[in-house]
DNA sequence: GAGCAAGTGGGATAAAGTGGAATAAAAATA
DNA sequence: TATTTTTATTCCACTTTATCCCACTTGCTC
């Protein structure tokens, strides 16, 4: 269970320190994939598994579903995690992701996400201004 | 079940004492995320995890269920509590709060609350203001 | 007034994060 | 094909930050 928001730094070699927290649940190998929203989505090899299954239950008669699955299959590569506990971000990813120096690490339940800082706090900012939709929301899972 | 309001101080490490009465339903740690009104939700472990299982069902296709799971679960946090009796504030959620030295926590039923002293003190002294319109408005609905 | 518990502060130890150097691999040029 | 140069990967070391532990003070209770 990925939950809770890290700030690390990129270095020179496109190599970029994995929350300690997280490094137990990923092992020696994560799957970095196209995110929505501008981010890169990061899997455990056994999530992903899961998530591909979930996709192979899409129509490939549908254009969409086609493209949709390209976007994710076919830009996810499977990294090591090094002796530090670093990742390797190639980079067509990176780029993609619009990843400067500063990156935040986002966990999102059975995945993790990673944003360039400025990115994140701007999509934050956002989701907070809309207070009402989540206290709805929040009403509706018992929270509050 | 937690009541009342509770004044503490935060450290120079961001350590925050919790009332002695919350601690013993807390156990050994607790989960704290985002609240609305800018203050933080405390939940004990096992109240968290009955959230967690409800979001589980949200689907990732969908913008809002997307921002809904990284308000939650981005802004969430495992903390242990300390032999003192204390918890460690990650930044991200201090400075989301405003939280300066003066601390006030929060009972309120199934979760505490952590709020700066001003900003509550603020809060409360509009609900007192409005608290008879407040209950005649949830008068008309047959609330009370 | 003595004892106890809660709240607060600081110091020592360990681990996480980051940067750089050394080694291995690949590519390119002669 | 051999040698040199460049690129990539692994390993090591340092700095900073976090975590744990202990001690003190304050306020309450008996």
């Amino acid at each position: 269970m990925f939950i809770g928001e890290h700030n690390h730094t990129l270095d020179d070699k496109n190599r970029l320190s994995l929350p300690a927290k997280f490094r137990k649940v990923f092992g020696k190998s994560v799957v970095l994939t196209h995110g929505l929203d501008n981010c890169l989505f990061v899997y455990t090899a056994k999530e992903w598994e899961v998530f591909v299954a979930t996709l192979g239950g899409l129509s490939m008669g549908q254009k969409n579903s086609r493209s949709f699955s390209r976007f994710l299959l076919g830009s996810a590569v499977e990294v090591d995690i090094d002796s530090a506990g670093r990742i390797l971000l190639p980079d067509f990813l990176r780029s993609f992701a619009g990843l400067k120096q500063k990156v935040t690490v986002v966990g999102v339940g059975n995945r993790a996400e990673l944003w360039s800082d400025s990115a994140w706090k701007k999509y934050k900012s956002e989701i907070e201004k809309s207070a009402d939709v989540l206290a709805e929301q929040l009403g509706n899972i018992g929270m509050i």
